[in-house]
RNA sequence: GGCGGCAUAGCCAAGUGGUAAGGCAGAGGACUGCAAAUCCUUUAUCCCCCGGUUCGAAUCCGGGUGCCGCCUCCA
């Protein structure tokens, strides 16, 4: 079984064949902390994460790293707005990343490297390249020659003279090409800068990334990851300049996801058309936004909207309906017994196998989350009634319930005990669990006397509260609807 | 202007040559005092349009229409 990748380096699926057997080494470009983390972010974050998680459970043993760019034009902006500086504009930021992200349960990366923790690196990547006159000095910023590396746009698929006459290449007098790029740039008086050869300064945007993803995976690694808008020019540039230092290829396979549209529009903070990660985790539970973004292939533009949040909810709420079965079998003191067979469970006992199969093929989230879907009606086939009095059948339900789980896991999804996700706290001022609780036995009241009227009044009073009743076997229990 | 992508039911979304997964919403049935959930059945004679290749195409080729992205900071 061979998994096979999107390689935006020739634009084709192609067998993924790590570099060392068994070992991945996968560098993702982060966010330049200045601002909260939007939906866009979230989606990259997450497409990435679940291709780790799902290289994990396949047995590779991966090395994960995400930069955070801690430096550049937009944080000295904020920082100006704020009164602050620099690195107290990073740091809150780095730390409103790491809250949003928890949240989502995010994977942390094995390293997760700053630009300002790696000057020495940069500098030396550098210093290499105007070294071999790959770069030049110019009144205390250098810039990358393009001129000199004949590979320049393979990755984009662009060709350098269209781009030279394209009138949206700035045009800068002091560099020798509009293509050439700064590599480091002079401080102006008042900015934060490091020493180096060519005066105090800091570095530009892309060497970053080639400094530290080759310090931390070495010179050639298997992927490289990051949103599609990020593949010209910055890992078009990143390329030029690794490759030119170490002579050798950089990365492997180039991973791109796609955008999240808000109106079939590309969201972004420059359009102003954004929500942030903060906003939409007050209206959602993490895990729904996980299932919004699991829906669709890592690769296709997503369209968000309030509907796309509440079908993702509905359908997150049948899976912790499972979930919630698997509980309640424990509970009940069942342990996991026999895999269930015949017929009628084939669709849950070639589940994991397909869900294989799809992510094999370029992490096909979207057909593998089908693919969970009719293995769940195959075990609710299966589910016990009154779990206490089907000990055996309650049995049977957890083997399957445990085949289904570990993907679940490779997805990020039903990581919560049920009751956390139909009871727990996340929408403000609701009704709180003892007026329910005191709801619930004033109806059994009612419904022992056979007074159904009343009955039926609690439960619509309930509803409209937004709390969902459901009488079991077992005695009747409680929902949040949303 | 250059380069690239996408168009599948009411909505979301898989499927890249063998005769349309899955989810949400809807309809009918079983179950329920009534519900909810769950299960069963059902919902695209057809995959933007027009040609072509093929025994056979949503899938390949040519043309067209529409939408989007990159070429500037951007996940």
């Amino acid at each position: 079984m061979t998994i096979s990748v999107f390689n935006t380096m020739g634009s084709r699926k192609e067998p993924f064949v790590p570099l060392s057997t068994g070992k991945v080494r996968m560098y993702v470009c982060g966010v330049t902390v200045y601002d909260l983390c939007h939906i866009g972010h979230a989606r990259a974050n997450v497409a990435f994460d679940i291709i780790v998680r799902y290289l994990r459970h396949t047995g590779y043993d991966v090395t994960y790293i995400r930069n955070f760019t801690d430096i550049d034009d937009k944080i000295l902006r904020r920082a100006a707005e704020e009164g602050s500086d620099y690195l107290a504009v990073s740091t809150k930021y780095i730390r409103a990343f790491h809250d949003d992200f928890d949240r989502l349960g995010l994977l942390r990366p094995d390293v997760e490297p700053k630009a300002t923790e790696h000057i020495p690196e940069i500098v030396a990547l550098i210093a290499h390249l105007v070294g071999e006159g790959k770069a030049y000095e110019v009144g205390g910023d250098v810039y990358y020659s393009v001129k000199g590396f004949p590979g320049y746009g393979k990755l984009s698929g662009k060709n350098v003279e269209d781009l030279r006459a394209g009138a949206r290449v700035d045009v800068d007098e002091r560099k020798n090409d509009p293509l050439d790029f700064a590599l480091w740039k002079a401080s102006k008086p008042g900015e934060p800068a490091w020493e180096s050869p060519w005066g105090p300064g800091r570095p530009g945007w892309h060497i970053e990334c080639s400094a530290m993803s080759m310090k931390h995976l070495g010179e050639t690694f298997d992927i490289h990851g990051g949103g599609k808008d990020l593949v010209f020019p910055h890992h078009e540039n990143e390329i030029a300049q690794s490759e030119a230092a170490t002579g050798k290829p950089f990365a492997r396979y180039w991973l791109h996801n796609g955008f999240v549209n808000v109106n079939n529009e590309k969201m972004s903070k420059s359009l102003g058309n954004f929500f942030t990660l903060r906003d939409v985790l007050a209206q959602v539970k993490p895990e729904v936004l996980r299932f919004f973004l699991a829906s669709s292939h890592y690769r296709s533009p997503i369209d968000y909207s309030d509907q796309s949040l509440t079908e993702a909810r509905a359908g997150l709420d049948r899976l912790y309906r499972v979930r919630e079965k698997a509980e309640a079998c424990r509970a009940a003191g069942a342990a996991p017994s026999q895999i269930p067979s015949g017929e009628d469970a084939a669709p849950l006992l070639s589940a994991p196998a397909r869900f294989g199969e799809a992510m094999d093929d370029d992490f096909n989230t979207a057909a593998a989350l089908g693919h969970l879907f009719d293995a769940i009606r195959a075990l609710n086939r299966l589910a016990p009634a009154e779990p206490s009095l089907e000990r055996e059948r309650a049995g049977i339900f957890l083997a399957g319930y445990e085949l289904l789980d570990p993907l679940f896991g490779v997805l990020g999804l039903l990581r919560a005990p049920s009751a956390e996700h139909f009871q727990g706290a996340g929408v403000a001022g609701r009704m709180g669990e003892g007026e329910i609780l005191a709801g619930i036995e004033a109806r059994r009241a009612a419904r022992a006397a056979k007074q159904y009227a009343e009955a039926d009044r609690i439960r619509k009073e309930l509803d409209a509260a937004g709390v969902l009743l459901e009488d079991g076997k077992g005695g009747t229990t409680w929902k949040y609807k949303e």
